[in-house]
DNA sequence: CATGAATGAGACTTCATTCAT
DNA sequence: TATGAATGAAGTCTCATTCAT
């Protein structure tokens, strides 16, 4: 069920995002959208009947987005904890590359107003955490990963633990290196979880 | 370096944190402040200079509560290890009193547009971490606590996932028991990090 | 169930009809609107949650007004037959001063988009109707009016000569002398009703 | 001068009417007007110049139709009275099958702000009068309608009930039977005029 | 004939803030 | 302290229209 966006309109959405990530989700309105894009405001409603299928799109692009990774690491016939690892760095450089991404992707709280754009943060969360349940609990069997932990909080932690810092890099400007940190923040988490 | 807010202040930041948990940060304008306060819009401006002086005001709030309840830990002369798990357990069941606070106090993202206000959230972090740090490091040293893992990571670890399930608690619109599920990743938590 | 509108509501209002009169309904508008006050655009919203508000002003002004004349007609303890001809005549005096009333009144196409709207525009048609009705049945019973014609049919009637003059005067930009015509109209309505 | 319109320009007039009709004028744009064609906006101007020309295009339509009826009439060779029976009947039999004729017929508001549409509307309206004026005095002529009315006023009286009719059969969104609502209006106009 | 992209004007509305009372 | 009126900037969106393809 893969959207199809134009290309014109992923532009747009690539932009949206940039501009909430540079100065906030205040800063993304149809003005500065237009203005960076190069058209008039008006020109943005032949693209997208509203604002808010713009936020729509982009949820949707993080989505397909976190689904891709998802599909790639599944194929990678590592071990569990290996793929876990896996993940958390793609995920770092991801952001990494993207800072923009990284922006906005922990915003839940701006998608709050509509039905459609919570929901679908909503959804993105809970594929999230049930794909590292998964994982977790393959790695349990295998007798990689620590068995006398529950699954699901060993998610949160690890997921808590991401976010967090991609947070805080965010917060800082982004002046310290994601990759490098979140390499350590992995180690630990790997000391903790292996058996 | 207590901060002096009047009655009237202080009643005004209650229920501009209780606007911004109810619909998200988009909610608190001034006329629905005055509005729930039963004033006019412009009676705010008696009590504060301006919008961003309201914010200020919450942050402050934020901050000296933090500063009350780790003040309360360290005189509790408990071991590190049941510090940390009281930290835990009290920020939760303030947080299920109070879900407003924990609508706002992660929205680090409102905060940023402001010098002052980003500044103010940055300092309640490092506050946050520093404190965590101290505390694990005094649990290493007692022995308590594992040595293989670097204090810092450890603190990102902890907070990573008490924030996750205070936000998920939220995005849930709060219907599960947050104190309760709370313990239990305290729990996995604490089988991670115990020597 | 008399409405309160304040002296600025009531000036809005009356100025709101101007504007509708003058070039039709697409000429009242917020700024033009505004503009004729001598105040800023979003100042209108101090004194009407909406546009639509100040439609439904209009509306009430005009149904008070219409309630006002057929209180009066019926406390003129005259014949049935000559207060439907002062009220013919009083309607036509008052749409000679006020020629902006004569531009909106019959324009019950503007308001039906909105429920509230065009439910008003219902009510004032049938306070209109029966009122007319009821003189007209009081006129057979006294004798005064043919009794081979039905009361309703008779209404339609006397109102639909009186609105379609009145819509005539208005669509040759009030070059006739209406009071004269409607008065020749009447003369005629009388004789055919009469007994 | 018969206006030519292509087969295209017909449709394209028939579904603007359609449209003024359903959900009064505001509903008729350009865009809607194009989607329910199938066509884009811009084809929309391949076939006329502008907006104002399709609303030109409906009151040509109005007119001609007008006409026809009218030499319809002229043609059958019964008694004035009768004529005007039958002219009554037979529109309310065409507004009766086609709604949204009746729901434009009588906006004359809507076409007020055009110097070429203004008069259109003028011109229909005196056609019409002048035709019922030419009826009624024949009538007189042939000692069958009464000698004390002037052929105007009951013109007016005429024509006022028929549009006050129609418009209270849209206005209740049709929900009445017009044609036998019509005949019960007519019963009473004859007896009223019938010498 | 029709499409797709864009324009420019203007619509309604919200918001933080100011000022006289 | 609080009110009531107003401001100015900005926001989202609609509309008729144009132009290159």
């Amino acid at each position: 069920m893969l959207s199809h966006y134009t290309k014109r309109q992923q532009e747009i959405i690539n932009i949206a995002i940039d501009l909430m990530a540079r100065k906030g989700v205040q800063e993304l309105t149809i003005k500065n959208l237009s203005q960076k894009i190069g058209i008039v405001e008006s020109a943005i409603y032949r693209h997208f009947k509203s604002k808010q299928d713009i936020l729509l799109g982009i949820l949707n692009i993080f989505k397909e987005n976190k689904e891709e990774i998802f599909a790639a690491i599944e194929e990678v016939s590592s071990s569990p904890l290996s793929q876990l690892h896996i993940l958390f760095n793609k995920r770092f450089e991801h952001f990494s590359k993207n800072p923009a991404v990284a922006s906005v992707i922990f915003s839940e709280d701006f998608f709050r107003n509509d039905k459609r754009l919570s929901q679908m943060v909503y959804d993105i969360m809970q594929i999230n955490q049930s794909i590292i349940i998964d994982i977790v609990k393959r790695g349990q069997l295998a007798g990689e990963i620590r068995n006398d932990l529950q699954a699901k909080q060993l998610s949160f932690i690890l997921t808590g633990a991401l976010r967090l810092i991609v947070t805080q890099w965010r917060l800082s400007e982004f002046d310290f290196d994601l990759v490098a940190e979140g390499r350590n923040v992995w180690q630990t988490l790997e000391k903790m979880i292996k058996k």
